[in-house]
DNA sequence: CTGGATGCAAACGCTTTGCAAATAG
DNA sequence: CTATTTGCAAAGCGTTTGCATCCAG
């Protein structure tokens, strides 16, 4: 069980994962692996995606819309301000970091991971959207 | 299309709702109602719920589990700090929310909404687990 | 060779939707 | 009365799993 085959499939799933710095979902992996001429089973796309979440070399968020959404881990911890309508995406720098230890260390937790999505309107879109106010 | 009729059940998911301040399931509130011996239709909670939602009455979010979370709204906005083993939530003051807003405000985006989740193990369980480590 | 990995399709769990009956206004 | 809401069950959708086949070691 603790076996761990260097498959081709788990390479690809790997590496694609990897090229995005965004978190995507195994839907749109799996899409983008098959564009790329490497079609790989979905199951199999999920399972290794699964296994890297498990390992702790992915992160993964349910974004709201019922998908689960993975990104490749190693590299910084960063959030994201994401914009409704576009959909343009924001880093949030590591200053957050401190106040989340803060957090658990305070309720003597031992922390383990977090989840921080901050949602709302840019510019571009705001601008828009007075023109036409829906709601 | 803009009348919102006065149902029983309506006020039976509503009051249940703003009952329980933690997040819940639709299939929680579902379960809840019934055991309350207020039987409503699976399909009529999650119609209230999403309606509720989208009118900004109630927040909500994904957790792990591909269940979708429903909190009411208008009272306090918190968010919560979660043991993974055992489920106990703590709730996490306010004061991330003046964070969040200049984060927002930095890059000029209209807030609308954030999600934040802490994941950890609590005290009782890292002890319960120093006996047998997984992992 | 041999056991873990893959691929397909069926199974799953949560959510949404179609439609007839019930009901608020 | 009439249009909205409910309830049931079927459909949808993303994800997981069973099983025969395939392949890395």
């Amino acid at each position: 069980m603790a076996e761990r085959r260097n498959t081709q499939q788990r390479a690809l799933i790997e590496s694609e994962l990897a090229e995005s710095q965004e978190f995507i979902s195994a839907q749109q992996l799996h899409a983008r692996l098959r564009a790329n001429g490497n079609p790989v089973g979905l199951a199999t796309v999920y399972r290794n995606l699964n296994d890297l979440a498990a390992s702790g070399a992915a992160d993964t968020i349910q974004m709201k819309g019922s998908e689960q959404y993975f990104r490749y881990c190693g590299s910084q911890h960063h959030h994201h301000l994401v914009c409704v309508d576009c959909g343009r995406t924001i880093e949030i720098g590591p200053e957050h970091e401190e106040w989340v230890e803060s957090v658990a260390k305070q309720k003597k937790f031992t922390l383990l991971s977090h989840t921080i999505e901050i949602f709302g309107r840019c510019p571009d879109c705001r601008r828009t959207l007075n023109e036409a106010d829906p709601d």
